[in-house]
RNA sequence: GGCGACGUAGCCAAGCGGUAAGGCACGAGUCUGCAAAACUCCCAUUCAUCAGUUCGAUUCUGAUCGUCGCCU
């Protein structure tokens, strides 16, 4: 079976260096898994690394849609499914490195996706309905939701037709690992890099609005990008109230990526908080080295 | 020193005689084609303190403490 490697972590864990890191030592090219970075245009507001350090080491599902754009976690596996094979092929070693939790584990555990496109259309005529009637809906046409809990998860089942997942087909031979800190660490760490990139993110989204960017896109793609933008139209009272919105907003965006990876099996969790930047990288080379060892 | 207003959860805040709304934060969780999204749950045996009136007080009365404002 293909081997793959797959990093992940909270936003600001340093999932992006430990990669890169890993990905220089072991011949890699990186698969980010973020559903953000696939916007071109988007850099410091989606954390993406730096020209300079894609020139070091391949990246593949970075800008590789345009804002305004539907991007799906069907697009996204069949991308990652399509990169992942082609740097296999070239004899070098892939990393998926990346936040958005569901979009790393449908390649990991090999999501089976339905048929079913999404329908906006359909969306369209639901949306406004309650969940009661939705129910409702469902019930009169014989799905069973009784697990669904939310308006749109049940729009997706009527489009489905069904709410039953297909078994999962794994690609992959897959070591994990994943970089934990301490919730008051993290939580220092999103602060500190929100700061640092400001400037360049206010720059951006201007430079984007100017250039006829749709505002109401950048908002739907929520943090940094909908901020920014509600807060150069003047919807916050100054910058402080704007900054600490934004602060809370990741650390709401963590606990739930944390909640999220809390379920994840087969992780080997590498502690940050308690370990060197140095220890994370030799922890890794070494877990890295058996891994491809193995046959 | 005098006068007035006010003291309800970490914060904002409603209730003003019948047994503590709501919002935010915090915490927990759900989620296989919008996931940086969309949702769910949890959070004051108690209303500054003490005493009194009352069947019953966060609500009324008094005192004390505290905060703020005005006057001297």
């Amino acid at each position: 079976m293909k081997k793959l490697i797959s990093i992940i972590g909270l936003t600001s864990s340093g999932k992006s260096s430990l990669g890169l890191a890993m990905a220089k030592k072991f011949n890699g090219e990186i698969v980010s898994a973020d559903s953000r970075q696939v916007y071109k245009g988007l850099d410091y507001c989606s954390g993406k690394v730096t020209k300079d350090e894609m020139k070091d080491v391949s990246h593949h599902l970075i800008d590789v849609a345009n804002l305004g754009e539907q991007f799906s976690l069907y697009d996204f596996q069949k991308m990652a499914y399509d990169a992942i094979d082609d740097i296999i092929k070239r004899n070098k070693v892939p990393f998926l490195v990346g936040g958005t939790g569901l979009y790393s584990r449908s390649v990991v555990e090999g999501y089976n996706l339905s048929e079913s496109e999404p329908n906006q259309a359909l969306r369209r005529q639901y949306e406004g309905l309650t969940l009661e009637e939705l129910q409702k809906i469902c019930g009169e046409k014989n799905i069973d939701v009784s697990g669904e809990q939310t308006k749109r998860r049940l729009i997706r089942c009527l489009e489905k037709n069904s709410a039953c997942k297909i078994p999962n087909k794994p690609k992959y031979d897959v070591l994990q690992i994943g970089i934990s800190w301490s919730r008051e660490d993290i939580y220092k760490r999103i602060e500190i890099r929100l700061r640092e990139r400001m400037p360049n993110m206010l720059a951006e989204i201007k430079n984007l609005l100017a250039n006829g960017a749709d505002r109401n896109f950048l908002k739907l793609l929520g943090l940094e990008a909908k901020f920014v933008v509600r807060y150069l139209d003047g919807e916050f009272d100054d910058f402080d109230q704007f900054f600490d919105e934004l602060f809370k907003e990741e650390r709401h965006f963590a606990k739930r990526q944390q909640t999220w990876y809390n379920k994840e099996k087969n992780v080997v969790w590498i502690n940050a908080s308690e370990n060197s930047l140095e220890e994370i990288e030799v922890t890794a080379t070494k877990l890295i080295k058996e891994f491809l060892k193995q046959n």
